[in-house]
DNA sequence: GCGCGCTACTAGCGCGCGCTAGTTAGGCTA
DNA sequence: TAGCCTAACTAGCGCGCGCTAGTAGCGCGC
């Protein structure tokens, strides 16, 4: 009973900022050791029903919280999944909706670190290592390749939409060929014949929607009609490309695939702006259908990620590679389908 | 020297995904003692350069990078921030980018947790505090009064955009009531007599917002002009307004000031279909300035809230309240200013 | 009487680090 | 030589928890 001198009076409500409760507070306040009130706190049996009850009782009135810091430190596995995402990027924003449910599902605890423009990726990646985290989920990573190879030898990894040949992490995208090959499909169907695509540039994702472009204007024996504009996955990169279009001596594609929708929008803008109606005379189609494509007044055409499988496999990637059960390196690619929105249509009648 | 056993061989690279390595194993490496590198990694003066020097190089070699957990646990303070942000709102996205170097300036480290649709502010919180916050910067926060207060009770909090009356909290916003004035002012200047509003219930900043709004109609003496509709801050609750405006008997109003942009952004797409044209028939002007509104597509005439300031000066609150150089419950205001864009001009002559 | 198994609990080490209170070596003064 | 000072370093406790190896108590059968 002497233990129980140096905890706080029991008063009715929680004690204001005062030092923060520990296991060892609730423990004295009950009356048991330290270590039943850590079983009760884990679900792990050996602590009577009755026992359970009046350790709960006790953590809520002194306000308790488990210290995630002294769990972590203590437990063997950190059960900790860091995910290292893109503040601006609302795919990115999409992926970390779905990967808190994924990850739960799991037993997986998140921490999140942003890549913002005072603070780049390998900033954002260090400071998910010092928290500890088992493994990290990379949503659209733009560092070098020879830093994902890094990477992955130091730690379980999982890129999201960017694949880097022979690292030793995982990959979950979608495959870009068919979904790029849909959109070409669709507009030729359409009577379309003149579609300029708006690369990425070496963004993810971004060479191998390229490289289907203009595949898939080959296989519809459009080859010589291929133009392609160097572009970004950002807005300005999408106003650029339209200005240079509009600017150029050849007349305008009747419609421009863009690598991704922030892209789109920026074509979007330029072309509805000068004057050029979409999708009357100009067809456009973005990638990724981020919330943004859905927001009424943009309604992009676009081609559909399935984002919560996404999260989901990335997360089972990521358990799999720290359950040991395989080596990295697997390269999950999912199906994509076409939204057609507002931003497409016939080419016009000449 | 005998401890140096157990540690991996002085290899070239780091080790494959091995244990992590510790200060002990950067010690044994340099032959020094574990609390000297302690200094070295917290740059106390203790040590002299070129041991300095020799324990980076070792760490470096080893991989060794500080475990925060256990810094955390160790340390007195923490000097984490825990920020609390929905991810859907590009507001907070905005304000999340900018607390990172403000927080950074001070000496804080910032943990992320996301109030997404299958995770509540409730649980985003409790993470937070898991994780060993010193303090709490809720953006927008929507839990209800009596939460904020006895949160504000446990643990220092700021909150941004949300005033709640005497909780024991600081508070920084901008302030509405100027802003809004000089939409209405602004509105009244350019013709518009028929100035409707579109409220966000009871989001952060939205019964101010609507107060100043029928305060502003009164003083150009449009009293009875006031319209407000029961809305929300998301982009359905503004097509929801539109539609209802729409399908009233009442005339249209010539302007509608919306109580953020992604409710000013519901409204656009709806009357834009509707077939009326923005702004020639009817002015839409917006709220925040988040970075979506500056989006060229959507070019909406909008409030621009300081964000870097509003950063900043969270962050110091937040740092004040914990250095204890004041009780919590300052209510600090920053002047918002007008940003005309493309979705507000003078009403239709009739 | 004894051993057995089972439930409900406890003692105490260790996770990786921060930090206080030291100790040691070397240079300086008197 | 003794005495003192400082720079450079070290020993070791404690942060809050997880977890292993216990122990105490009890009902049971033989």
């Amino acid at each position: 009973m002497s233990r129980h001198e140096n905890t706080p009076p029991p008063g009715q409500s929680p004690p204001l900022r005062s030092r923060r409760p520990t296991m060892a507070d609730v423990a004295a306040e009950v009356g048991v050791s330290r270590a039943l009130v850590s079983l009760v706190f884990r679900g792990q049996p050996g602590a009577s029903p009755e026992t359970r009850e009046r350790v709960f009782e006790a953590a809520s009135r002194l306000g308790y919280r488990p210290d995630m810091a002294a769990r972590l430190l203590a437990r063997g596995r950190s059960k900790v999944l860091g995910i290292l995402f893109t503040a601006r990027n609302p795919y990115h924003v999409d992926l970390v909706e779905a990967i808190y449910p994924a990850a739960e599902e799991l037993g997986y605890d998140i921490v999140l670190s942003a890549a913002v423009p005072t603070r780049d990726e390998h900033k954002a990646i260090e400071a998910l290592i010092g928290h500890r985290s088992e493994a990290l989920l990379l949503c659209g990573p733009t560092i070098p390749d020879e830093d994902v190879h890094d990477l992955g030898r130091r730690i379980s990894t999982v890129t999201v939409g960017r694949r880097v040949a022979k690292a030793p992490v995982d990959t979950v995208t979608t495959s870009d060929r068919p979904g790029v090959r849909e959109v070409v499909d669709y507009l030729v169907d359409l009577g379309h014949r003149h579609i300029a695509h708006v690369d990425g540039g070496g963004r993810p994702g971004a060479p191998e929607r390229r490289r289907a472009y203009r595949d898939a204007m080959r296989s519809h024996g459009l080859g010589d009609n291929i133009r392609i504009i160097r572009g970004n996955h950002t807005e300005e990169a999408g106003s650029d490309a339209a200005r240079a279009m509009l600017a150029d001596d050849r007349p305008l594609p009747t419609a421009v695939f863009a690598s991704n929708d922030q892209c789109a929008i920026g074509l979007l803008d330029v072309f509805t702006r000068a004057g050029v109606s979409v999708p009357d005379q100009i067809s456009i189609v973005g990638y990724d259908d981020s919330h943004i494509a859905g927001l009424s007044h943009i309604d992009l055409t676009t081609v559909r990620q399935d984002v919560p499988r996404l999260a989901q496999l990335a997360v089972q990637a990521a358990d799999e590679q720290l359950r040991g059960v395989r080596e990295p390196g697997s390269y999950l690619k999912l199906e994509s389908k076409l939204v057609v929105r507002g931003t497409s249509g016939p080419p016009a009648a000449d």
